[in-house]
DNA sequence: GATGCACCTTCAAGTCACTTGAAGTTCAAT
DNA sequence: ATTGAACTTCAAGTGACTTGAAGGTGCATC
């Protein structure tokens, strides 16, 4: 698409810090469309492949997921869309962002008080007598209902 | 393994709020041992299973990984362990709950200043004409130094 | 005792966003 | 001509489950 398609696919992940099975990965699921070929078969990237990469990684960088991007994506390059849809994009996920915040700074004093709990009361002991991590298992009750799980913290 | 077996594994999840298939997958990667079965085969529980996956599901509360888990869970019924070891995993784990909040933090500024962009220069128009949207893809050049992609916001 | 139905069983495959590995091909430089 | 890095494809692995198919069980009611 463009006059200078001289770029690597290796080029072009050092240019974007991405990796080449990223990028083989984004071309296989959409989000790249298919590179050029050099007579070998190999793919050739020019400054348009740098730009849409760079404002994909950009949006993951912002957390959206592959399929938001995807969105994203054909938004900024359809003249018939609103970018407001951006916009309600963008602030659906500043409100996840918040959320997840919260969650994890709950996670972070929870977890700090632990630590601190198992300094003081029990410093080593063997496993079974200690008792933050036995007081764990207590106070179930109530049948759960805050359900918080902190995944891939 | 106690007096009284008498949770299905519907029961056991409703008190400590997982699902089913989630016990089950527990047990299959040996998180929970295997349980005991009444003779047309069902998954019958008790309180000790209680505690233990109420134990666990706070673990994975915490953020902590099933292997971290699973040595947690080692830990805490090996009597010739020490407790120490207990304070230096939730203590690493701390770490990485600081980091992953300093990053969240980034991202929810970012988001939010993006958000504020698109509210003010170009509320309304064409997807293309987005001038936030189209500055994302700006300013490469560095060669990305700062790799952060934020995973499962 | 039959019926209904919620709940259970196993196993396989799907999810997400890649990463890792194997086995072979091409490019650029010497 | 030869080296060796970088490329190619495809398949499988990761984590922590979720979902689906196809069928069996437990218990209350009629």
């Amino acid at each position: 698409m463009s006059e200078t398609a001289a770029l690597r696919i290796g080029d072009l992940a050092a240019l974007t810090a991405t990796t080449t099975p990223t990028i083989r990965y984004y071309e296989s699921v959409g989000l790249l469309p298919p590179a050029t070929r050099q007579a070998g078969g190999q793919r050739r990237y020019g400054p348009d492949d740098v730009r849409r990469l760079t404002f994909i990684r950009r949006c993951r960088d912002f957390g959206f997921s592959v399929e938001q991007v995807r969105e994203l994506v054909d938004l900024v390059s359809d003249p018939s869309r609103d970018c407001r849809d951006v916009l309600a994009i963008a602030e659906s996920h500043l409100g996840a962002v918040r959320a997840r915040l919260a969650e994890l700074r709950a996670l972070e004093r929870d977890i700090a008080a632990f630590a601190e709990r198992c300094n003081t009361s029990c410093a080593g002991g063997p496993g079974p007598s200690c008792v933050p991590l036995a007081q764990l298992a207590i106070a179930v009750g109530t049948g759960g209902t805050d359900r918080r799980i902190a995944r891939r913290v």
